[in-house]
DNA sequence: CTAATTTTGTGAATCATTTCACAAAGCCCA
DNA sequence: TGGGCTTTGTGAAATGATTCACAAAATTAG
């Protein structure tokens, strides 16, 4: 497939969030018009950006909602269970851990591991944490899709290296470190730090 | 000031923490090769980035550290200290209070609130929690520059509304919502979910 | 059934960002 | 001191993303 501009799937992302709001009021269909509206963009932007996998509109009347959230769902791979592992189980890690969303959406927390010795035994939602050193030996033979960085930086980019020896693909990085990795493994960074200065340079250059 | 992409302003951040880890190791000078290769960018994209504010290098040289450093603290108006509104007292919130990234970059949290009455009134990192209904009582006649909105969605564009009418003109948002403000106050958005499903589609449509 | 209205889907045009490529500046070594 | 080497700063070119604008399709009203 053609490729997909990041800032195209961070919006169809946005949509499938509105069309379930939609949803939920009863809606039954909606123009890019009024997607545009509620998301903050225009909806040229929108047909666009849909048009890039299909057309799924009709003219005249607009987007039947729940068969464009069914198909937004599928074009972000949303239909299946994502098997994540947690390195970290500090105060964000916890955090993740309760979140609700995670689950809803699909992406269920199958194991954590951490350094401390302190941490490691307890149990978390179900889940024993267990100490980072039997990470290889704790998955091996398993399938995990994605791995979820949240730890101190210094630890980072080694545990980056372990989860893709590990086969892992896809990296969420709360760690404040640009991690290095293979091509075909994707990253996400989650930077308190750049957003918080991205706020400072917005509020000093107005 | 011509108008500066995103895009720049975050790399900027991202080159100042290299350069702070090239300081820590005793780094004197560096080139825009060698900074674009620690951040995975270009060196054209690294002179480019730094021209729109001025030229700061030594052609044949390279940059210096240290004062490179500074002007991009200056650029990113980090000089300063910023006054933070914590709205949320749940688990990211605690894990923010504690979080010294914050603290060394001169954002101090100056406030915590929460709806819950059980959370309402426990110390927190030497700070109290307050009633969200206090909001305007204790703020008034404070300045606060930021507000981190870290609520349920359904609390945020109510609470983000409140900011605004108290004068703030930067909202962090981890709340899964659009939030709707006016022109002049800047929003970041950290939204766990867009990571999440960005990853799913990357591993998807692979 | 027809005309007016709505709304999609999409090339083309515009606008923004990144990359190229090279002259100018300054370092370093002999 | 001079020549070779390195590296910046920056217009110009290339690439990428967004917006425009309109024909085509479908709806709705009369």
């Amino acid at each position: 497939m053609r490729k997909i501009a990041e800032s195209t799937v961070r919006r169809l992302s946005l949509y499938l969030r509105f069309l379930e709001e939609f949803e939920e009021q009863g809606i039954a269909t909606v123009s890019s018009d009024a997607l545009a509206l509620r998301g903050g963009t225009t909806s040229a932007q929108v047909r666009k950006d849909l048009s890039f996998f299909g057309s799924f509109g009709k003219r005249g009347l607009g987007y039947a909602v729940p068969e464009l959230a069914g198909r937004l769902r599928e074009i972000l791979g949303l239909g299946r269970e994502y098997r994540v592992v947690l390195l970290g189980a500090g105060k964000i890690g916890s955090a993740l851990v309760q979140y609700r969303g995670f689950q809803k959406r699909g992406f269920t927390i199958v194991a954590i591991f951490d350094v401390d010795p302190g941490k490691v035994g307890k149990r978390w939602n179900g889940l024993t944490v267990s100490s980072v050193s039997q990470l290889e030996s704790e998955l091996k033979g398993q399938h995990i899709d994605i791995g979820v960085l949240v730890t101190p930086a210094e630890a980072a980019q080694e545990l980056a290296d372990r989860l893709v020896a590990l086969g892992i693909k896809a990296i969420l990085n709360f760690a404040p470190v640009q991690l290095a990795v293979p091509d075909d493994v994707s990253v996400k960074n989650v930077n308190l730090a750049l957003e918080l200065e991205a706020l400072s340079y917005a509020l000093t250059n107005r």
